[in-house]
DNA sequence: GCAATTTAATTCATACATGAAATATTATCA
DNA sequence: TGATAATATTTCATGTATGAATTAAATTGC
């Protein structure tokens, strides 16, 4: 029986473990929490990339994309309005629909954070060569049950949305 | 800039959503988190390995070996004691001290999960050959920072704090 | 020998995760 | 058309994570 040390999730949380606190220290310091960040990092991204098609930052698309559950993303969402980064605004097409979208403050925060984050990725990626990265890459989605190529669930919404 | 969905945090956590649902429902089948659960096993390991070594199972050891913060623990064990897998007992050489120790009900779910456990395992295993997953444990360390027979990060920020 | 520090466990406040259920709205079809 | 199903979001209850502070006991320095 493998030991429980060496189990897939246990490897999988030190990995985590290793890897977040350098993030989270980020985060903290700019007042945000690591799921703050990840929906504040999609709706602002859905903004710039499609800036005229507010309907992509609806809850089940952030959802989605930061892997964080709707229900969650409800508090989280919450917070975040207290604190002037989102507004939700309520679509009059189908009123069961609420799109989020960054205010001015949040998207300059974004842009405050976003050279920083990937500024400790790029720490973190001298560990392994660009070869390494692929594989790993490649086995963390075999390993979860997913085919290199095949898309998951998230890009499937993406492109559909 | 790396795509928000190829960094290594979110393959990190997609690995994790893919593979822990069926060991949480598993987990949620015997009435037990799966926080609960890696206490109960790193318990019952410490019993079985060093059965005249209570000391093994200290709150700190435990913590260390699930990645459970110290405060977190605190309130797992509590509900576990509720429930009657765990029973406290302090040290009388060092009262700072306090042992966790499973209770015979804990021993036997013990022995009735950790087959089931393993056979999710195994069935997790056909994904990869066995080279695969010796790779991905190598490049996950690696990625983590942490060289094969270093300590682990827990520890780390421990001794670093 | 005792003040200062360290250590182990715990408490507290805030934030997040999860399953189940509720609410409100829109779509379906017999 | 009107009961029913589906959809998007939210609420609720319970459990967990995290940083900061607390308590109690043990160790260290002087």
């Amino acid at each position: 029986m493998v030991p429980f040390k060496n189990s897939l999730p246990m490897q999988l949380y030190r990995a985590l473990d290793a890897v977040m606190p350098a993030y989270r220290a980020l985060f903290a310091a700019h007042n945000l929490t690591e799921p703050q960040w990840r929906v504040l990092r999609v709706v602002w991204e859905c903004q710039k990339t499609t800036p005229h098609m507010v309907s992509g930052a609806t809850p089940l698309h952030v959802s989605e994309a930061t892997l964080i559950s709707a229900q969650s993303l409800v508090g989280i969402v919450d917070r975040m309005v207290a604190k002037g980064l989102l507004t939700r605004l309520r679509s009059v097409d189908d009123r069961r629909m609420v799109y989020l979208l960054p205010t001015p403050k949040a998207r300059a925060l974004a842009e405050t954070v976003l050279p920083k984050v990937d500024a400790i990725r790029a720490d973190i990626a001298d560990r392994l060569t660009e070869a390494e990265w692929e594989t790993l890459g490649a086995l963390l989605s075999k390993a979860g049950g997913t085919k290199p190529n095949e898309k998951t669930q998230v890009e499937n919404e993406r492109t559909a949305g």
